[in-house]
DNA sequence: ATAATAAAAGATAATTTTATCTTTTATTTA
DNA sequence: TAAATAAAAGATAAAATTATCTTTTATTAT
């Protein structure tokens, strides 16, 4: 569905958020190890949710990574998706094809329709609070 | 969403489904030009295909690719999404975790079985047998 | 100011996926 | 039976993704 990259960021904003709830900065390492995932490759990626303004990063002692509590509501997980995998997810087309509109339909466009547009619909509407929620009461897991 | 090679597999399946019906075999080269595809990397896929039985394959003179009649209604995406890509795109966890279940969710789980649920049924219920009408009649397209 | 801390940036490496090329095997036609 | 045809199988290469390591920059505390 993802590229490892975009599950990697999921997974760390949610971490996080779910820390910045607790008023808590988080450093790289901390992440890695929430979350089960290689250190320097999430280093890589929390850089890019850093320039696309989805994560808050300081440097030096007490640094860490954060997110602001008021903008957790609304920060979206389709604003993650697109910073890392961009929009192809959405736009493009099942079988690769780049020609593909709804003019010039390939043979799956309109049943995959569906499906695309009920998970974009899903990402677009799904809050990362709501996800860190779920973690601190314990319901939902991010590792083993 | 799928594997380049998963996006040949089903291309290639409806063309020769529609070749079938009009009792034509196609070789690998016709295959290639009509689905726009690189011929020697759709070869080693149409060779997964016939593994899988989902095509049948005749070498020599005369020979090809070809799909029975009777077998095209009963043919569903799903078995091509299978046989190329695995289940991943049904059982795996949208957080790529291997370790997430029912019992212990990650914090998408629910939110994707949605979706993920939405997918399956569409793949099971899509027959190649549709898919190759729909190209007959000049309703959808494998080219630009 | 200096040392320590932590992320950013840059370079490199490993792995996987995509793609190609060559040789072999099966089948048909002359 | 020999030549031609077409897919199968095997080896190799290119590109993209995933992952790691080193150096630089910014910030804080001493």
């Amino acid at each position: 569905m993802f590229s490892k990259a975009c599950e990697y960021a999921i997974r760390s904003t949610i971490y996080i958020a779910e820390q910045s709830n607790l008023d808590k900065r988080v450093s790289i390492t901390d992440i890695a190890k929430a979350i089960d995932s290689p250190e320097a490759f999430t280093a890589k990626i929390l850089q890019q949710l850093s320039k696309n303004q989805i994560i808050d990063s300081i440097k030096g002692p007490n640094g860490g990574f954060s997110i602001e509590k008021k903008n957790m509501r609304n920060l979206k997980l389709s604003q993650i998706v697109l910073a890392i995998d961009g929009d192809s997810i959405y736009k493009g087309c099942g079988l690769g094809f780049k020609e593909c509109s709804e003019k010039q339909p390939c043979p799956v466009h309109n049943k995959f329709k569906i499906v695309r547009d009920e998970l974009k619909y899903m990402l677009e509407n799904t809050t990362i609070l709501e996800l860190s929620l779920g973690l601190k009461e314990g319901l939902t897991f991010l590792h083993r």
